[in-house]
DNA sequence: GTTTCTATATGTCAGCGACAACTATATGTG
DNA sequence: CACATATAGTTGTCGCTGACATATAGAAAC
């Protein structure tokens, strides 16, 4: 069982550290979740769609955090009932994964930032730009 | 010793994939040299510097990506010589790092507007709104 | 009957990010 | 002197990610 991470910072701060900072498919999981996708199938193609494209989550990598978000207590899942095809699997935010998809908003706005930063540093160096060091 | 991957897509196509996507010490440890910080330390506290205080990378890790990048031709590194104090490597861009770094502008850039996009797919969700399903 | 689509799941692998611990050199303080 | 602190580099471990493959099964299409 694993204890549940301090609020306020429940994303990016999980367990002892890790690759959480650098992720995209949960909040993109939970962002799909809000845009009313059920199942995890169907939350792949919500995510390309959300993303314009630009993340194509990884079939298996996408179960995995979904199962590891139950774990947690940021979803539910329960098989879906009186289908025809393929048993699947439906997701359902908790009110601790509504709390998650809050952090995740602040979060993602400062990777935005960060990431912004260090393009907008290398720009200026690699285009031979002095005005940050020197004032002529 | 590796192949160096496919010109155009350097950064985050590494190897056969992997968390290369997420991270952030690579391009930070970029700027960090582009800014003219020379040795590991010193790169640590420029990224800190670069970041608003945002990024303080960890020293085991940042070493790590230094000596990788030097494997695949991205940085040289030399000892540097009559110095008082703990020996220090110094690093050094090469023209492949060069390439890396124009290379990551494009791959900051596009991970700024996916965050940002996430981000405001989650706040709408969250804050109730309907205009991007309905038209009042 | 084989292919294709849907849907879930497991395995492997390199790498990241955070933690700790270790070796040294130099400097400052008691 | 001993000791702490700052500098500088290095190694180890751990959980997890992202990308690859592969396996499974039901349903529809050919």
């Amino acid at each position: 069982m694993h204890d549940n991470p301090s609020p306020g910072e429940r994303c990016c701060e999980r367990k002892q550290g890790g690759a959480g900072r650098g992720t995209l498919v949960e909040p993109a999981a939970l962002a799909a979740l809000l845009a009313s996708a059920k199942h995890g199938y169907d939350l792949r193609r919500a995510i390309t769609q959300i993303t314009d494209g630009q993340i194509e989550a990884d079939a298996g990598g996408l179960y995995r955090v979904l199962r590891r978000m139950e774990e947690d207590g940021f979803v539910t899942s329960s098989w879906a009932e009186g289908d025809s095809g393929p048993q699947r699997r439906e997701y359902e935010l908790t009110a601790e994964g509504l709390d998650l998809a809050a952090d995740w908003i602040v979060h993602l706005r400062q990777r935005q930032h960060v990431a912004g930063m260090l393009a907008d540093t290398i720009e200026a160096s690699l285009t031979g730009d002095a005005s940050s060091t020197t004032k002529p």
